[in-house]
DNA sequence: GCCAACGTTGGC
DNA sequence: GCCAACGTTGGC
């Protein structure tokens, strides 16, 4: 199983849009870059883990986690006239641009704003925190994934001491 | 709204 | 294939 970062800006789909979405899931549409269109498409999987994250957004943040509920496919929003994401070099012979579906699998109590998500030392290499990281689909060790997990649970600095 | 980072485009 | 111009992303 991988782990992965979905970025979107809450203006235009939430991870409450994604709540209330029927099945609450939704296509990850859209995509228009060929370095995240290969990870969805050589990837990513069913059942694979998401995190969910708020870009553009007061803070930025970490809103939720998904799970990858479709394999990729083409992206019909490329060759769709009027569309925000219209590719004219994309067609159903070449679709050129794929999607992935996601469920939601569940809203943290509270975002984790970047903020947060730089102080803990578990997430010092992770993609999402790198100076001009712009991806909007990208890998996430498991490792980060957990230590993402447990900051939404406000495991931190409670529990077993350190010295023990 | 600024601007750094970086992807894309297109002339050559 | 180089690279300057341009567009986009996204934090601040």
């Amino acid at each position: 199983m991988k782990y992965w970062l979905l970025k979107t800006e809450p203006e235009s789909f939430s991870i409450q849009d994604l709540a209330a979405a029927p099945n609450r899931t939704t296509c990850w549409d859209g995509v228009r870059n060929y370095q995240a269109r290969n990870f969805m498409r050589d990837e990513m999987q069913v059942g694979d883990r998401v995190l969910f994250y708020h870009s553009n957004a007061n803070p930025p943040a970490i809103a939720g986690t998904a799970i990858v509920v479709r394999e990729a496919c083409p992206d019909p929003t490329a060759w769709k006239r009027g569309d925000a994401h219209f590719d004219p070099k994309a067609s159903p012979d070449n679709p050129i641009w794929q999607m992935v579906d996601i469920q939601l699998d569940e809203i943290f109590p509270a975002p984790l704003s970047l903020d947060a998500l730089r102080k803990v030392p578990a997430l010092k290499g992770m993609e999402l925190l790198r100076r001009g990281s712009r991806l909007s689909v990208q890998p996430v060790k498991k490792s980060e994934f957990d230590a993402v997990l447990k900051l939404a649970k406000g495991d931190e600095g409670i529990g077993r001491p350190k010295s023990c």
